[in-house]
DNA sequence: CTTTTGTCTTTTATCTACAATAGACAGTTT
DNA sequence: AAACTGTCTATTGTAGATAAAAGACAAAAG
């Protein structure tokens, strides 16, 4: 390897990168999503009709099966545009990685592709911008989306909002259908999402819904508070210059904000109590006992984003329990946090209760 | 459907499904097995080989690709064979289905196999056993087994025996390899494994290996103590005729059937203690509890498989803390009972503890 | 000599295909 | 009429293929 490095033009070899990237971007506009619609269309077939051979599958592209969706370059590319907007040229590539959080490899896809869109002129070390990026520039918000969050995301709709009785099949093949993507992508899933108990593997068979009942409801909240009261205790045993007391501040602080508006603002809650929880969580410095936090975030992020009954009050009620929280971990004292941490968790259980009859 | 059903023979068209049966489980022992050394070879090969085109790639067998092992046929075969020594006619096709726990179109292609094994002679309802089943009649045990279960043993013994280091990487497409199967086995693994918290994923990345450490074995057991210790009281409160009480009963007189002859059956311990714990659990009717001892059960399991120093005594000692324990439980009453579960408790964190360094 | 870029290879994420297995339904037997 | 068998279809488990993304290494630039 590296036998050719010195030979050719240096300008050359990096149009022909630049070209066989921009390639890759563009036919995935023009070439999947039509692909996807005839996949679906057959599908859809029953197993009679693909047999009798009565479908011509001559139409059916050949070749280019989309492998990997790019949705790690287009989310990473519109928060490029962002930093973009704020500066005359951009940083080195991997410092620009670094800062974006992905490869350098994505990174110069971003860089190929704004060179298109004269957004930058790139060469080599200097990449100049040229205009400001508009809102066309910007791929779809959904198209950012990982097909994990959008399999979450459908999946979850099914379970909680629509109406899945416990003891419902779940079969891999046909929610692969109703989502649009292959089974092996929702079969992980389920293998994933199967952790939290709401779903349960017939081995060479279907999944069973144990559905969101209110025996997993009180099965959930009596581990969430076995962890959390302890957790709570070994916070305050926390040193005083820990970084989780600064962030209980801040987290003490947006309480203040929000109940002081909270008409307007009541619908942050939920993103600031995952915040305030995860963080008492975290100070138990037990990974099961982070990692079983997952199961109630989503639990709850899910359970409010469908369930907006008397979402203001619900809301103001929890924030008021969290400060008295906070001030009970501020003074160290296990009696005190035990109390007012019991008194959070128990109407948090009575509020998760009542939503599921 | 069904329009060609009263035509023909009935006993032609039963004779050409036993052979298409017959077919589908003749190649799997002529056919596979060289094809995966193949595979392997081609596998290992670099990259650049590969693209340089230097293998003549013709002998490779086409079509006939191993979709699925059929273990369970294998499995429920040889259980049936040990059936099938103790009487002279094999029951119904349902019947045997419930028995064996396969479905009908598995027990079809057992009873098709014995019949052309001579084992039996099958006509409809009719199924005369001819001769006792030999012990070249079954499969080999080896190939019993399911690929999950062969990709799990396979890498716990990379991590708990093998000197794997905390923060090793963990490369999906190698492990297939080594273990000869494809990536998706290797990956469900994974992702199912990864609720154990021994490995972390880094998206569209490696995996991480955190290593059976002690801080992995203090994290594990404090929480183990929090769930058994809730889990025991909620023993004592069982109803008096619960079956749990029977099960123990059992259980206790195993202990003093092994203690009288530790010498000899202290290898047995293992195989008891995970029934007795996981009994104890389960009167938690907690899902996050039950499930949670399935960690507890695998590191336990492989960590009594591959640490054998000093077995006898270690064991001969849980006997004893059990004996009291299962003592303790008998009397309900809650003081005794915590006593006896943390003194066990905190023998079994110290032994785990102590083959670690 | 340190950082950056150009180029290439490896690995992951995801799709499709297909054998094993489950399961449904109609006809047959008791 | 209840259970069983024959036949067919649907679904799961696993392999293989491929685009996206990561990552390695040498040459180039500061």
């Amino acid at each position: 390897m590296g036998i050719m490095h010195s030979t050719g033009s240096q300008q050359k070899r990096n149009d022909r990168i630049k070209n066989k990237i921009r390639d890759r971007n563009n036919h995935e506009t023009s070439d999947i999503k039509p692909r996807q619609g005839q996949t679906d269309r057959i599908e859809h077939l029953t197993y009679r009709t693909r047999i009798l051979g009565s479908i011509d599958r001559n139409p059916y592209p050949v070749g280019k099966i989309m492998a990997k969706q790019n949705t790690v370059f287009k989310d990473a590319f519109n928060r490029c545009l962002k930093l973009l907007a704020e500066t005359s040229a951009l940083p080195s590539e991997p410092e620009l990685g670094a800062t974006l959080g992905v490869s350098r490899t994505t990174i110069r896809a971003i860089l190929t592709r704004m060179e298109e869109l004269q957004l930058i002129a790139w060469d080599k070390r200097a990449k100049v911008v040229l205009r400001q990026p508009k809102a066309d520039d910007y791929y779809p918000a959904e198209e950012t989306d990982s097909l994990a969050e959008i399999i979450e995301r459908s999946f979850m709709r099914r379970i909680l909002a629509g109406g899945a009785e416990p003891g419902m099949q779940i079969n891999e093949l046909e929610l692969a259908r109703d989502i649009g993507t292959g089974t092996t992508s929702v079969r992980e899933f389920l293998i994933r999402f199967s952790r939290f108990g709401l779903i349960e593997k017939r081995p060479n068979s279907h999944w069973i819904l144990k559905g969101f009942t209110s025996e997993f409801a009180l099965e959930l909240t009596e581990v969430r508070e076995m962890f959390e009261l302890r957790s709570a205790v070994s916070f305050a045993a926390l040193d005083p210059d820990h970084p989780a007391w600064l962030e209980l501040e801040r987290i003490e602080t947006m309480h203040h904000e929000i109940l002081a508006d909270i008409d307007n603002r009541y619908g942050e809650f939920s993103e600031l109590d995952e915040r305030f929880h995860l963080l008492v969580h975290k100070s138990s410095s037990n990974r099961f006992i982070v990692d079983f936090y997952d199961i109630i975030a989503i639990v709850f992020h899910y359970h409010y984003q469908w369930n907006k009954a008397n979402a203001r009050e619900r809301n103001a009620r929890a924030l008021e329990e969290h400060l008295a929280y906070i001030a009970a971990l501020k003074t160290r004292d296990p009696a005190q946090i035990e109390s007012a941490c019991r008194r959070h968790l128990k109407s948090a259980r009575e509020t998760l209760l009542q939503s599921i009859q």
